[in-house]
DNA sequence: TCGTTTTTTTAAAAAAATGTTGAATCATCT
DNA sequence: AGATGATTCAACATTTTTTTAAAAAAACGA
């Protein structure tokens, strides 16, 4: 399984080497072209490393680093053209684990990226193997704690139980016997919209709070957890 | 508890200047003035971040670095005065952490130690240091004492134990069968809330008195010790 | 569009979990 | 044995969660 580099650069010259370089050496790459775009991008949380330009269109790499690191640890290599170095201090002290400066030579840039990666399997056994992740949604099963953009999403046992089950099972559409069973645990008598009601309150903490749609309703079957920038 | 730097470099000038730069930053500092002796310092594994010169009389940065890769993890910070891609590149497949290229601006070098030891002391799950800390809460296993900012909180055994565990096991949520099994060394018949008066206890002795939250509740699961400066 | 079905929302009752307290028990030291 | 402090237990108070039920709203099919 090849590790899946993001590059976020909006020169389109720099980017197309970086992606035939990568590309050569074994690595998948995606290619954002303005800083927005490759947070959305980053949000899918299946990228195992992070090429980012400093100076981007709408939103700077600097920012774009801070926001990426509310929700992940994912590896950060900054790329500036300056050589300041009040700009290279503060991309440090915003997230990212490393930068280069342009113009660099490739090799450089692959050792870099070989530390980082290897750096993150390293220590990725185990804190993060025990997080779900869904855009800026993070649940993390060891703190029994759900954060949304690094905020704190206070749920009660059931609602997180049900979080959990559904956030397990992203993209599949779950009926309520199918929720009944793995979040309730038992079958239940007549009918209770017990799992309605949760749904409810999961969707007012998380769904309305932040202006996003997880959980989508199937009528007639069920509802079902949607990645967020998967849409 | 400042961290302990080694710097491993034969120009005294340069080692002078870090020194004082790095002990202005409320680091302790030690010296080494060449690649053998520097490597016997680190051999002692009390180091927290080492700054390696590249070009070092008896041994060179990248076999000093390829050594103490093979019994420790500390991060290593390279220097290199030479502009030279492919040192880089040995340097960081050596192990090196990380290289600045002199001459450098420190505030960088500032930024990257900066980095380095944060990234250590996120994936640093210490189990067998004899204290653990968190915030101004300070547990010492070899004296068996707790204080809070330097004043000591006196604990019964089980209090200690007790919140031993939990500030060993911090960042995870501990459920009472748990707590019973790994304080109290056996497994509960029925139920009997002797953790929950426990908790209590430590709760009046820390979170009370000093008027922080350690302890966390999860309702419907059991126990948290958290970080004070996290989240 | 209208009636039907399904889902969403609301509120209040019921249940469960946790916090608190004081007294009983246990261990240790003198 | 008696004093002291630590630990456990049990009962009650408090808080929070879960469930229920029913009304309102929305989606759907004819």
């Amino acid at each position: 399984m090849a590790e899946r580099i993001l590059i976020i650069e909006d020169e389109s010259k720099i980017a197309r080497f970086l992606e035939l370089e990568l590309k050569h050496e074994g690595y998948e790459v995606e290619i954002a072209y303005d800083g927005r775009s490759g947070l959305e991008r980053a949000e899918k949380n299946d990228i195992d490393l992070i090429i980012l330009d400093l100076m981007l269109p709408l939103m700077s790499g600097i920012e774009v680093c801070r926001r990426i690191r509310k929700f992940s640890d994912v590896p950060i290599i900054m790329l500036t053209a300056k050589d300041d170095i009040s700009d290279k201090v503060t991309g440090l002290d915003s997230g990212a684990d490393d930068y280069v400066t342009k113009p660099f030579a490739i090799e450089e840039l692959l050792a870099r990226i070989r530390v980082a990666l290897k750096r993150r399997a390293m220590s990725t056994r185990d804190t993060n193997s025990e997080t779900i992740t869904s855009g800026k949604l993070v649940l993390n099963k060891l703190q029994h704690k759900v954060t949304y953009d690094g905020e704190e999403v206070f749920l009660s046992k059931k609602e997180y139980d049900l979080l959990l089950y559904l956030m397990e099972n992203k993209g599949i559409v779950l009926d309520r016997e199918k929720l009944i069973e793995n979040v309730w645990g038992y079958d239940f008598i007549g009918d209770t919209n017990v799992t309605d009601v949760y749904i409810r309150y999961l969707r007012s903490k998380i769904d309305q709070k932040y202006g996003v749609s997880f959980i989508k309703t199937i009528r007639g079957v069920g509802y079902i957890f949607e990645d967020q920038a998967e849409n």
